[in-house]
DNA sequence: GCAATAGTGTCTTTAAGACATTATGCC
DNA sequence: GGCATAATGTCTTAAAGACACTATTGC
């Protein structure tokens, strides 16, 4: 019997199916992204985080926003399937991508056959999110059910995806505080200040100047590239890039992932 | 078309089936139970941590030890799930349990359906562990093809559980540094010496008594119950218990799991 | 010079670790 | 009394945080 030859109660009774789902933070929405219909661009407002969601165009939860992902091919590793999404929502590959959490509740999918969902984060950096081409019809269609959300401000979520969303929220800022995820924000190179402010930017407070250049520089794992900032009216700030080692998550062991840059 | 009926390659087609699998420490095994072929019984050895394993009946990797574990039915949760699987293994609910990680690498079920196997780990108590009762004779044949083995003396073992095992013992060890997940080894009732002996098992190294007391009753969840020990020949101990709330993992939002005692 | 941020120095507080010292039960 | 471990105290060192101070650019 065909799945879609089923009626709605069978297919409660198939095992469960196995889909990805991915968050995907950046600092700010791509240039000329769509932005989600309650979100107003706050100019000067604090800074905080932004994550793409994708428009649901069939049932369970048809019409809403959910994150982007989808079911995993018999010959796709779940790394590469939260990548190929990702592509498909934002055109670009994240600097950083780790497994989160996996979802199985019996209900979460409604009438639907059930569903677990392995949930991924992923971070881009500054660099790393590309205009929306939009050059074929099809490219273009498919934009439209694509919007950049504020973390602060989202709308109302497919299945337990909210849930998924606070804990990636979570798991960022508990690993900022003993990793080096953050750089995966920034570009090749980098002022202090710039990795102050996405430090503050994912944890919501201000912090110490001063105390944070001597732990930053005492981790051993910045380098001066020589360069410094200029055009600023005030004292140039030396320009470093990141050195250490890169974060390690368990898929390194077999199918790691790193961006190409 | 059933999958009985299915030739071995049109199996691999299919899209990944969902299991649980478990990594269940013990600081020993219960009283009477299996212990692993390769397994001496050091007694007066270093605290090592113990694990139950099932020797696979069926294909992929028959006759091999793995991890006790099991596909998800339709309407059970993935924590039931391991629940049950590991009462089958060891006729005991474990006083802690907490998702791991997901692992759904191609070819790790070999030539069989994919498999991605959604892994946790757990902790079993000081009385936690019954003795193999044994009484029926399914029971009993069961309980053949359960040993318990030594963390650090493990056999060749079936799919990637030899991965699962590192990584569950990597998060046991980092999650003793911060949070209470320790106590969860001990009985109600215990002194500051067999706690501190709980951390040097984990680490697998010894930890100066004065300063562990120290941070430890600065911590606050530690209440002393009035009652020391007796019948040792030196200076009676304290006992204590504990007192803080339960380590919280995500699975508590929906269905938490608490040991009932 | 002034505004603004980069970068340095210093003081205090907290916590970890090493280790000496005292306390108390059993033999 | 002697042994063994419980429990307390003291000293040193490292690191975090608060904050004053100096340096360098654009205007």
């Amino acid at each position: 019997m065909s799945y879609r030859s089923m009626s709605v109660s069978e297919r409660r009774l198939l095992p469960p199916a196995v889909a990805v789902s991915t968050v995907a933070f950046a600092l700010r929405p791509p240039e000329g992204a769509r932005l989600g219909p309650a979100t107003a661009v706050a100019a000067g407002a604090e800074a905080t985080l932004w994550l793409p969601l994708v428009r649901r165009i069939r049932p369970p939860f048809a019409e809403q926003w959910a994150l982007p992902g989808g079911p995993i091919p018999w010959n796709e590793t779940l790394v590469d399937t939260a990548l190929r999404t990702l592509r498909a929502a934002t055109q670009s590959d994240p600097g950083y991508l780790e497994q989160l959490y996996s979802f199985g509740a019996i209900e979460r999918s409604a009438e639907a056959q059930r569903l677990v969902t392995i949930a991924y984060w992923a971070l881009y950096g500054e660099n790393e999110l590309s205009a929306p081409a939009g050059e074929t019809p099809d490219q273009l269609e498919e934009d439209l059910n694509v919007a950049w959300f504020s973390a602060d401000e989202l709308p109302e979520l497919a299945f337990d995806h909210a849930d998924i969303v606070a804990y990636a929220l979570d798991r960022l800022r508990s690993k900022t505080a003993y990793s080096t995820v953050a750089f995966h924000f920034l570009g090749n190179q980098f002022t202090l200040a710039q990795l102050r402010e996405v430090r503050e930017a994912i944890l919501g407070e201000t912090v110490d100047p001063a105390n944070f250049r001597r732990q930053a520089l005492s981790r051993g794992y910045l380098i001066s590239t020589g360069e410094r900032t200029s055009g600023d009216r005030h004292r140039p700030a030396a320009l470093y890039r990141f050195a250490g080692s890169p974060d390690q998550n368990p898929d390194s062991q077999t199918s790691a992932y790193r961006s190409n840059k």
